[in-house]
DNA sequence: CATGAATGAGTTTTCATTCAT
DNA sequence: TATGAATGAAAACTCATTCAT
């Protein structure tokens, strides 16, 4: 499913016999089957046993791949930012125009959560997460960030915009992406951005970025 | 605290006497401390006890005052739409520029969630809201978007933009709003948008917007 | 309402002054409310506050008339237990037939819980009853089979059947009409005695005990 | 204990292996806990702490065998009905005389619910259950009904009687019974029907409605 | 390793009863 | 005396986690 190596659990020898990509079928499982089911729900909703369950496994089992629920959560969560990351980053080696690739990867943000709501969910979870899993899906989440601004950087300059717009507006492609996820299904059909909403909204913000006068650095 | 009437026991009479007033001032208590308690944590970790607690009152005349805890919860989102209402409303008094006010009325939502985090976590307990308290949150926000989509209107028309992109926008205000919420303070103080950073974003939509060849309406 | 005195309250001076009527009416309706209300629930669902809101006063007032809910319980049931007095008492004026009094007595019995499912439930609930109103509703109990007893004794006496089954006939008739009081609304119409089962059960009961070879008393 | 499959929880495989049997023996002591509780007290007052506590588990361990305190109710039910019928069933088999067949059954009735008073006190927590553990005990009352009907069929026959009498007279039983069952012991012993006054009453309903004038059908 | 039964802490909600006004 | 707001002791139920088999 992903490169990922197992998440908290003892580090697995990377010995591939059959043992052991059988384990690694089933860890593979348990978070195809955790994506799904935090796709429809809030993750307190989705129980261990369902998504064991739904895996093909049993309870105990889980707990032989992710050291509790939170591990799980964040580990999911970390998978989804590699997703959004693949569909980021080879963005970045078609720079033609500046406006365009901001538009894009603000755009990319948008539609992921809106096809992938599991992405919103977990990242709501993630701040009810305590000890190492809550530190770790804090990594993700800065390290993606930090990915998007160093793919925004020469765009930005381009602009002649600070850098460090670029992690702000990797923060508010992630933010408002997130927070449509759920509004937009909950509140119902006719309050939902239509399907080209998302991709004005993104254009509108990097015309705007780059037409707006500058912003005059505050002197320190 | 509010004008609003009691939201799901019997009907107060308007009789604003003694004991009138000082049970109003009690639930007035419950309001306070759960916005406040909501404020720094889930809707889920609010515990019906510590509101009464905090309120000065026993959980038993906390359910005097509310018929239960998503009652309650419903209740609060509408006190925070109401606040929200409240800065956003005055905006449409000077309408001198659309740009100006697109931008301003953004900005006034991003800037809201920031001191109020509390509105985030119940719009996002809202999600988990059934029966009538469900229905009256959705109705809430509804009539919050219909709002605001009214009062950008002529902004939009001046802009020559469609119409329904004013309850697209105020959508947008919301999701972005509530989803930085809880991002920025969770990921910690480097990740933050800047003070100015939530002005820069909403100026930089609405200049976008303004600036943005139309979109060709599709020939339905 | 009727001529009990009150329950547990301190001695209510008889003085049939204004104030002393109004008190006695507004127990009165208490007394009604309570009556109503457990004809339609078991004892537990009845509430204190609906008692008191049906007969329109607070639930404070209630408490002035009665000491507790258990006491106001055993009060009712005194009431109940004397409406039925009041039809079966009189049927001992006319003893032409010793089995048309045994059955009559039987019948009465088992109708009055048919028509008043009230006394049923406040039956069942007795049960649940301590301390004093608990010994209060014992009382009530046994006094009421002591009469029938003392009512059917000729009727035994000519029947050559010893007088202790009396009593045992009087509980037979509380029992049943009791346990079909509520099985037979609960199960549904098809499960329930016609119009006429009751009289024939009660007839058949009197007929075989007249016509049955007489026990032999065991020798002690 | 008995045949029955289980209530509400998945349909555990007929797999009697070890930690099949384990489990139902556990399941037994749950019922055996909950049959021993609730005749000493109302259903109301048997708390699921309690029964768990008895049986030698702990609370969480119940739930993961009954779906809820209800639907446990509606199972013990039928476990009783199951165990009246075992007792009732087999007098079928040597319907030799008709009275005596009658009486029989009646007699097995009333005597069931004197040293069974959890029986009783089951069948009136009946109805106070709703929802499907609700439907299930009325279902299981009614089966027995039909059953004591089929079985009183030719008795009645040979009486004389319309076969409706069937279902009345097994209603009666129960009701007569089960009402029997709380207010002799209640009462206290004086007001008891003493061992042989169940046999009598029994005998002589039978007696009485083989030597009653036929009641006359009523034209239709 | 896999299984799934058992655990038990944690939370909401009800309602008779009290008591200040 | 009347009111009705406040009290607080229950009690059912959930579910992540453990562990004997």
């Amino acid at each position: 499913m992903d490169e990922r190596t197992a998440p908290d659990r003892a580090g697995e020898p990377a010995a591939p016999d059959a043992a052991g990509l059988k384990r690694r079928a089933a860890r593979d499982r348990l978070v195809r089957a955790g994506l799904k089911l935090s796709a429809g729900r809030p993750w307190a909703r989705v129980k261990v046993a369902d998504v064991a369950g739904r895996a093909g496994m049993s309870k105990g089992a889980f707990f032989t791949h992710f050291a509790s629920k939170d591990t799980f959560a964040a580990y999911l969560l970390g998978v989804v930012l590699d997703q959004l990351a693949q569909r980021v980053g080879p963005m970045g080696l078609s720079p033609e125009d500046a406006e365009d690739l901001v538009a894009g990867v603000l755009a990319v943000h948008l539609r992921f959560f809106q096809l992938r709501p599991e992405a919103a969910n977990l990242i709501i979870a993630a701040r009810e997460l305590s000890g190492r899993p809550g530190r770790r899906a804090r990594q993700s989440l800065r390290e993606h960030l930090d990915m998007v601004a160093r793919l925004l950087r020469p765009a930005l300059a381009a602009m002649d915009q600070p850098p460090e717009l670029g992690r702000q507006l990797a923060l508010a492609g992630l933010a408002t992406g997130c927070g449509l996820a759920w509004l937009e299904p909950w509140l119902g059909g006719e309050t939902a951005l239509p399907g080209t909403g998302r991709e004005r909204l993104a254009r509108a913000l990097s015309v705007g970025l780059n037409r707006t006068e500058r912003p005059r650095r505050p002197v320190p």
